[in-house]
DNA sequence: GCCAAGCTTGGTCATTTCGCCAAGTAATGA
DNA sequence: TCATTACTTGGCGAAATGACCAAGCTTGGC
């Protein structure tokens, strides 16, 4: 595994390992939003919320499209279902790892 | 989903998102490791090394045992592999996510 | 055309993270 | 016991990240 794919993959991890992002990752796994939605879910300003998705866009976990003055955002891959399920299998209180 | 379980997440996806943690991470797929070999795979002093080590730990990634001198770290938790494939389907130069 | 709403981009400052060095502990061997 | 190896911890400066403000662009309604 090269140096590069290691620096990609990072890239991907770290688009969700912040609480605002994570939060809107979960909140598109029950449909698309648009970024005043998006921001009356995590707080702050709307333009560290755009941003935010601009990285989540970057990373490829979500993918958006113009609907007058709207940008809906939606996920973008099947996968975060499963990828929430693993780090729950850390994050859990019990330490039931595995 | 309470903020601090949201935090508690967002601590475990943290543990892996540094090209030198995931690297370590897929070191220890192929089984247990003692820092100092970890350091040789990633470079760098062995205090940071370390410091890595414990950040994983207490993420719930990684368990280690003392062994005389050596500290044997290994992986905690099986899912390592589900994650990285999840986090491939993004990563990929190809975009053939999902 | 003009204004307001929705969003993005650039800039700056505060906070966090990172990496090295130095110092300390523990186990092993001479 | 003394030196060496293996590792951890504390501290400090450097770099990366995050959040707000201000300014700009686009769309839609009047």
């Amino acid at each position: 595994m090269s140096v590069l794919n290691t620096d990609r993959r990072v890239a991907v991890i770290k688009a969700l390992a912040h609480p605002a992002r994570l939060r809107i990752a979960e909140a598109l796994a029950s449909g698309e939003r648009c970024v005043t939605e998006l921001q009356a879910l995590v707080g702050g300003d709307l333009s560290t919320v755009s941003k935010h998705l601009t990285l989540m866009r970057e990373a490829g976990w979500v993918a958006c499209e113009k609907h007058g003055q709207h940008v809906h955002y939606r996920l973008a891959c099947d996968c975060l279902a499963t990828f929430l399920h693993c780090i729950d299998s850390l994050a859990g209180d019990d330490s039931n790892c595995c």
